[in-house]
DNA sequence: TCTGGGGTCCTAGGACCC
DNA sequence: TCTGGGGTCCTAGGACCC
């Protein structure tokens, strides 16, 4: 086990006593492939990729073993493949990384009901109020990773400091199976010599634009002034990363949070669009949007369509509609207007991803009568009253609140049946609404 | 050999209103 | 013969994160 302490590098030892570096960051270490090699022991200490294959898909997540090699999440099967020849992929059980995700969390849970879960495997705790139980943000930070390796057995790095965002650079710091703590006064030691790709917020496009600077280090950064930031980077980005640069994040643990957009897409085999198709996809994109919306009691009023094209260029056509929207076919109909309005501004074209998501959401249920509400209009010709849509919706969800998902469906959902993602995995990435 | 799926936030131009 | 300034909403695109 590796315990790292910024104090100890630079100043003090007595590290296990300094209190102030209250927010935590616990981050979940390949966390995909650590289940794999938990599940199946033949595989630990071997380059695991999850997802993917030699022959096509993606590389969802790798082992540290295959990262050695270079092989990266969001990375083609058939690269991962040459870059690392030993390289196991396995097929994935998105069940389990659920169940051990939600373990973790509660294990965090009992440290501090102050948990931000931001996603599957990576969370925010603020530890304020539970120090006089167990410590100083240093032991907490040890206890977590201890316990979530003796209760699931899984390798957590925790960052501690006294920002959200400098505990979150601590904990990638701290990678893999760390634990650093950034004490009250060192923010500025830790940070300067880091590479400005660890802020969040930096990506490659970024990255490059400031190494055009000459910018490549958090403390080069900082003493960049921040005018000339935001001329390269737009006026909020640079202004948010010389605040990030100077370690000023205001940034509060936050427990609720409500997602601001709903959404679903599907990568398709590379093709002409073709009426049928391009309905049957947006009907089952629809189908899986609307049914979490109205599971939750939310609508929303814009509906935006993303086309991909061969080449990997995107195109996106969004309406605002008068009234928030949580009807299947509603849905459906609106992005399939949305969508060729895309594709015939492209044509001739070949498609290879359609995606839908609804915005502007609010609360369904002070806003009924949804499609009453609207005027007559050209984009639901001949449309079924919003009464007759909205009672077909409901029988749907409770006959598949009952019988499963799969056991009722609008007619081109239930004839496509070739969905490359199973659907377990979509539900990992949904936020709750 | 051909690139997943779920999200957030920002920008810039135009429409529209007062 | 020539028309201001500010605010809000909508749309399309883009960067980024997990």
């Amino acid at each position: 086990m590796r315990e790292r302490y910024i104090e100890q590098v630079f100043e003090y030892g007595g590290v296990m006593s300094v209190p102030g570096a209250t927010i935590l960051h616990a981050d979940l270490d390949a966390f995909y492939a650590s289940v794999e090699q938990l599940l199946d022991p033949a595989l630990r200490g071997r380059p695991v990729a999850v997802g993917g294959g030699p022959n096509g898909g993606v590389v969802l997540a790798a082992s540290y073993e295959a990262k050695a090699y270079g092989v990266q999440g969001g990375m083609p099967g058939w690269r991962a493949a040459r870059l690392c020849p030993e390289l196991v992929f396995v097929r994935g059980h998105f069940r389990e990384y659920q169940r051990l995700g939600d373990a973790v969390m509660d294990v965090l849970a009992d440290v501090t009901p102050e948990v931000e879960r931001i996603s599957i495997d990576e969370a925010f705790l603020d530890v304020s109020g539970a120090t006089h139980l167990f410590g100083p943000p240093a032991a907490i930070g040890a206890r977590i990773r201890e316990q979530v390796r003796a209760e699931v057995g899984l390798p957590i790095s925790v960052g501690a400091a006294r920002t959200k965002h400098l505990a979150k650079i601590a904990s990638q710091v701290a990678k893999p199976d760390g634990l650093v703590v950034v004490a009250p006064g060192h923010e500025r030691v830790f940070l300067d010599p880091l590479p400005v790709g660890l802020i969040w917020g930096v990506g490659p496009v970024n990255e490059q634009r400031l190494a055009d600077l000459g910018i490549r280090t958090i403390g080069e950064l900082a003493r960049t002034p921040s005018s000339a930031v935001e001329h390269v980077l737009g006026l909020a980005v640079g202004h948010k990363l010389s605040a990030m640069a100077h370690d000023e994040d205001p940034r509060r643990v936050v427990t609720t949070r409500h997602a601001r957009s709903v959404g679903a897409q599907s990568a398709l085999s590379r093709r002409a669009p073709d009426r049928d198709d391009v309905r049957a996809v947006l009907a089952h994109l629809a189908d899986r949007v609307s049914r979490r919306l109205r599971a939750k009691g939310r609508a929303g009023r814009t509906v935006t369509v993303a086309v991909r094209l061969a080449g990997m260029q995107r195109s996106t056509r969004s309406r605002t509609l008068s009234v928030p929207v949580a009807a299947t076919l509603t849905l459906t109909e609106v992005s399939e207007q949305l969508a060729w309005s895309a594709i015939e501004a492209a044509a001739p074209c070949e498609i290879t991803l359609l995606g839908i998501s609804v915005s502007q959401l609010a609360d369904q249920r002070s806003v009924q009568l949804e499609l009453d509400l609207e005027p007559p209009d050209p984009w639901r010709p001949g449309s079924a009253p919003g009464a007759a849509r909205s009672a077909v919706d409901a029988s749907m969800d409770a006959i598949r609140t009952r019988f499963g998902g799969d056991a009722v469906g609008y007619l081109p959902v239930v004839l496509r049946g070739d969905g490359a993602v199973p659907d377990e995995f979509r539900e990992l990435a949904e936020h709750d609404l």
